[in-house]
RNA sequence: AGCGGUGUAGCUCAGUUGGUAGAGCAAGCGGCUCAUAAUCGCUGUGUCGCCGGUUCAAGUCCGGCCACCGCUACCA
């Protein structure tokens, strides 16, 4: 019986349309998605989007079309830029939408209400009339709204409030304990804090004429909708069907190994403190791990529609190919603190790592293998020194890989898998095959079969190493050798099925990206 | 202000429990020719932010300082 688990990435607002720190997040969480099924898991993996926002409402409003219709409109782009960074969804989940999502927040609700912890409160705060929005004092600038400069207005509101008080100690045990992880450490430090500081109830719930109608009605009280502590949040279970004892959610978040949620560092409390604590109150099981990722500036400054300074990841797919985003994402960038793109690094990226060190080393390969042995794949001779080494770099490589993607670490993984390019590069050096085939003699005869059979081994391995990562491009490189990644055995048994692999001479893997340089 | 974190080769970053500073990229030199002018080998005198302390020995522990960043609630 295979170990489950499931992954989620936020669901973004979709008043606009997405920026390079959605693809980033995207590209991550499929990552450790597609790794943990690579070694065995039978993984959920959920994205969706935010749709109940006033957000969206005022975007709507200002651009004179419905709420409605805004929604549709920009969430197609999300659903477009998760197709071409290739995710892998299980489903993508429309919180206005889809009647199981607001079913099951809902249920949630109601389950919160009857164990005690909804109450009716006057709520009155700082309203700036211009965002809709309240502002606590500490967000004012010399007390005004920093949008709009004007002085807010005291308004008062009576709202649904969740007992979040309670569950501090609770919170705090499940951190501290491990069943609730949150990396990096940093995160789960703040969290920690924040908890230990005491924690305060939140309104959970807002008038429907603020919300302007939109939104999912609070059970018996037709004057509030949800706000996103419930609405938003709930979404990952909700996705799961648990109100409709569909068998999903037994299977990938009842008794799942991993219940994991990727986000940004602005929304890690609402995932590690809010949410949990939901989850408490609901009597459903909490997610294990938390893991916290930066935000990417570009050319060193700040994503910002204002600047001007925007990246759109449909674009850079369009330009450069999806492996070239995914691998500049993955390998580039750190997955939790703050990170810097610009095209010219990630030019360097691709042309460095992938056409220059692996897709040359694919190339060299099968048009050694062509070329010497008409494109079969001989059995080995009795393996040297030098085939140890590489094989021991295959083991280690493996094992480091895996380790590094436990801990969330694409970067380092990739790193790792790096080293084994590296090391089969040198490899083809050490042996010269070139020298090798000018001899008939028995000796050189054998050491060559040697030498492209533990080639092609290695570049299998590979191939079935970089899936997770780049998706498109492991499957095109074990393509080659007639593979598919479920084809290729694991590390430990690497030579199995290697003698007598067909190898044509292909299209480079990676064509290198030329950037003409200024006169 | 309180709490947490960062400051290491041109760039991006590793550096377990203290023991003569590392990787990748970039750059220079040499080799090879199977290969996408790719690849392989060799090459770094880096004040490990600053000052002081503990120690036979500190990037690695302690104190102080400087710079930057994050969190401190209903705002991604």
């Amino acid at each position: 019986m295979k170990q489950t688990a499931f992954i989620s990435t936020t669901i973004p607002y979709v008043n606009a349309s997405p920026h390079l720190g959605h693809a980033f997040e995207f590209v991550q969480t499929d990552a450790y998605a597609r790794h943990m099924a690579a070694t065995g898991m039978d993984v959920y993996f959920l994205s969706g989007s935010d749709e109940n926002s006033l957000k969206n409402v005022l975007a709507a409003e200002k651009a004179g079309i419905s709420t409605r219709e805004l929604v549709d409109r920009n969430v197609v782009h999300f659903e477009k830029l998760g197709a071409e960074l290739q995710l892998e969804l299980s489903r993508f989940i429309r919180t206005s939408v889809d009647a199981d999502h607001i079913e099951g927040a809902t249920e949630i609700w109601n389950r919160i209400a009857a164990n005690g912890d909804v109450y009716t409160k006057e709520y009155s705060g700082l309203y700036c009339v211009g965002c809709e929005q309240f502002y606590s004092p500490a967000e004012l600038v010399d007390g005004k709204c920093p949008e709009h400069l004007v002085e807010p207005e005291l308004v008062s509101e009576s709202n649904h409030f969740f007992r979040l008080s309670r569950y501090g100690d609770r919170l705090l045990e499940a951190i501290e304990s491990g069943a609730m992880r949150i990396v990096p450490e940093t995160r789960r430090n703040e969290v920690v804090s924040f908890i230990r500081a005491g924690l305060e109830d939140i309104s959970i719930s807002r008038s429907t004429g603020r919300a302007h109608g939109w939104g999912i009605p609070v059970p018996g009280d037709p004057d509030q909708v949800m706000y996103v502590w419930i609405d938003a949040l709930t979404n990952y279970t909700n996705a799961l069907g648990w109100t409709r004892g569909a068998e999903e959610y037994q299977r990938y978040w009842v008794d799942a190994a991993k219940r994991v949620h990727v986000m940004g560092k602005g929304v890690t409390r609402f995932h590690a403190v809010y949410w949990p604590a939901m989850l408490i109150a609901a009597g459903l099981p909490i997610p294990t791990d938390i893991m916290v990722h930066g935000y990417i500036t570009a050319s060193g400054l700040k994503l910002s529609k204002s600047t001007g300074n925007v990246v759109d990841p449909s674009d850079l797919v369009e330009r450069f190919g999806a492996d070239a985003v995914r691998y500049f994402l993955l390998a580039d960038l750190s997955p939790f603190i703050d990170g810097d793109f610009s095209e010219d690094r990630l030019i360097a990226r691709y042309n460095a790592d992938l056409a220059n060190a692996l897709g040359n080393l694919v190339n060299r390969v099968t048009s050694m293998t062509v070329r010497y042995r008409d494109g079969v794949t001989p059995a080995s001779g009795e393996p040297g020194e030098d085939e140890r080494t590489l094989l021991d770099q295959l083991a280690s490589t493996e094992q480091a890989s895996v380790d590094a993607m436990r801990n969330y670490d694409h970067r380092e993984a990739l790193l790792r898998v790096w080293d084994l390019v590296r090391r089969t590069n040198a490899y083809v050096d050490v042996r010269a095959p070139w020298h090798l085939a000018k001899s008939d003699e028995a000796e050189s005869v054998a050491a060559l079969d040697t030498t492209l059979h533990h080639l092609v081994g290695a570049v299998r391995q590979l191939g079935r190493l970089i899936t997770p990562f780049l998706p498109d491009a492991g499957a095109r490189l074990l393509a080659i050798f007639g593979d598919t990644p479920d084809t290729v055995p694991g590390a430990a048994d690497w030579a199995t099925g290697v003698e007598g692999l067909k190898v044509e001479k292909s299209a480079p893997l990676f064509p290198r990206i030329e950037v003409e340089t200024e006169a």
